[in-house]
Formats: C-alpha cells, structure tokens, sequence
DNA sequence: TGATGATAATAAGCATGCTCACTAAAAGTC
DNA sequence: GACTTTTAGTGAGCATGCTTATTATCATCA
C-alpha cells in the first residue's frame, strides 16, 4: 500500500492538507475548518437543536458541544433556552458572526482553487458524486458491525 | 456549500469515516489507523530515522515520536541507538508486528471494499489519480504564504 | 579549537474527533 | 401518579494532528 500508494492514505492526506490550508488563510479570522463548518450549517438553520446540527455535520454531539462552547465565548453564537424544552437549546448566531460567514466561504473558495488546480469543472462535479457515493457507503457500512470475527468463511 | 455539500467537506467526511471504519475493524488487533501506516512504512523502510519517516507519511516529527512511543511500549516496533550518529535512533519492527501487518493491510483491504461499492476499477484508479494530483497541489500549496492579506514586501 | 548554525528528537499546549458514562428532563406506560 | 425508557446535553479520557520552543548533538568554518 505505501508502495504504490493507496486511496484511502491519499484521501486522508488530501483532507488533511485541506485543513491545515484553510487554516494557513484563517488563521486571522481566528477561525478553525471545524468551527466554520459550524457556523456555515447553523447560518442556514438558525434556532435548531445542538444534537440535531450535530447530525447533520455528522459529528458526535458532544464533539459539537464543545466547539459551541468556544464560539459562544467568543461571541460568535448563542444558546437560547427552550421554554418548550428545559434540557435543549435552541442555536442562533450572533451579528457579529455575519460576516466573518463571507470571509470564511471565501477562503474556502481559495483553497479549493488551489487545490483544484489542472481539474475541469466537469472533473470536479465527477470527484463529488463519486465521493458522495463512497461517503454513502461508508455511513451504511458504519452502521453495521464489523463483521471481523463473525465471519466463518469469506 | 453546506446547502449544495462542497468537495472539501465531503472529502473530509470521506476520509473521517474510512479511519472510523478501519478502526471499528481493527480495534480487536489493537492498532489504530495511524499506527498501521507507521508499520506499513516502517516495513518497507527498516532502519530508517524518525525524521526520515514522518517526512515519508507527512507528519510532523512529533506526532510521529508519540506514535513510536506507544508502539515501542506495545512492542511493536524498536528504538535502536545509532553508533554514528548519538541524536538519531534507527527505527525497527520487532518480530510479533509481522502478523499484524498482514492482518491489517487485510482489514485496510475490506475497509476500502465496502467503501467503492458501485466503482469499477477504472473509476477507482481515476480516483486515485485525481486525488494525487490534488494532494501535490496542495503540498505546493500549503508551502507558500497564505496571500490572505498581502505580505507588506515579502 | 571554539563559535555558530543545522539537525534529531522531544516537550508543552491547543484543536477536534471518538467512546463511555452520567445527569436532567421529557415522553410513554401501567 | 409512579415507573421506565428515551432524549438533550455534558464530563472524562484517549488518539492524532498541529505550532512553537527546547535540548543534545553534529557539522562548518574562521
């Protein structure tokens, strides 16, 4: 696998570059990949529950609580009780959120220009819907056991 | 992008759940995801340098040393001296890591069989292509100045 | 030889992901 | 109304990645 490299190293690495460059760039907005990934899902579902964001972006919920907790002590969002609802809270971003949303989607935009450099637009629509499908099967292959030692034969 | 799901976030996605997935496989053989690529390396590389090895799987030095210090108590891997060189350690598997390696490139093996259901070889090996190329992008990348705010004389 | 700089490894501390365990509150059941 | 189960959120603790800083050693050169 290392020798001739395998997908699953690449993609991992690939992710990983990703991040590391989107932060290079964001560093001064003072925001991280995770945290504007937030930001951008709650701006398009402002008042949701924190474990139903965190479906969504397909983070554990208490991986979610803790970004919240940063953000909201940086002013960026709030956690409104529910009067419906003692144990939820309902998500809002803060003003002064609005636009650090456009500084990020930008600088999302640049990386993945870079990124993307020598692949077409038809290239790049191709990578997404093969990546969505491979996304798709690992989420069902997730959910199933592992199927390491059950296995009689294979 | 969340609304219309962006290359980097699915990318990420991708790569978050194959780890996960390789893990649920692999926790009875006790190695993680990056602890397997460090065995997988290592063993085309006996003898190496710590420095030499994180250079190969693009980590930083020390995420790698506290790799090596786990799998050195676990006894997976040694730390011999090098005579000619009193900062440097030569880097080498330890016999009970072979099984593993076998058992683990088999689990890597499965774990990328459920993820490309649907993809023809072709499709896969494209994938790998067009992941390569966008990994070298971005090592050139990540090597140069963010230009968010231009450099006042660089 | 002795100063200076480069290199190998590690330390400290942060961010983000996970699992497992817990509390508080709501919802369902008898 | 009392009991159980489910749900929302969090705490503890681990793994892995990063940046920045430090120590020990080697290499270079005056």
């Amino acid at each position: 696998m290392p020798s001739s490299p395998n997908i699953s190293f690449v993609l991992h690495d690939v992710a990983r570059l990703l991040r590391k460059r989107f932060e290079q760039r964001s560093r001064a907005s003072g925001l991280t990949r995770a945290q504007w990934q937030v930001l951008a899902y709650l701006s398009l579902h402002e008042g949701i529950h924190q474990n139903k964001l965190a479906d969504l972006i397909e983070i554990t919920p208490i991986t979610l609580a803790r970004l919240l907790d940063k953000m909201e002590a940086r002013g960026f969002i709030e956690r409104r009780p529910n009067p419906a609802d003692r144990r939820a809270w309902l998500l809002y971003l803060k003003p002064q959120a609005h636009p650090l949303i456009e500084i990020m989607r930008s600088n999302g935009q640049k990386t993945r220009d870079e990124a993307f450099v020598g692949l077409s637009a038809d290239a790049q629509l191709h990578l997404l819907q093969t990546l969505s499908l491979i996304k798709s099967n690992l989420l069902a292959a997730c959910a199933q056991p592992a199927a390491d030692r059950e296995k009689t034969h294979g």
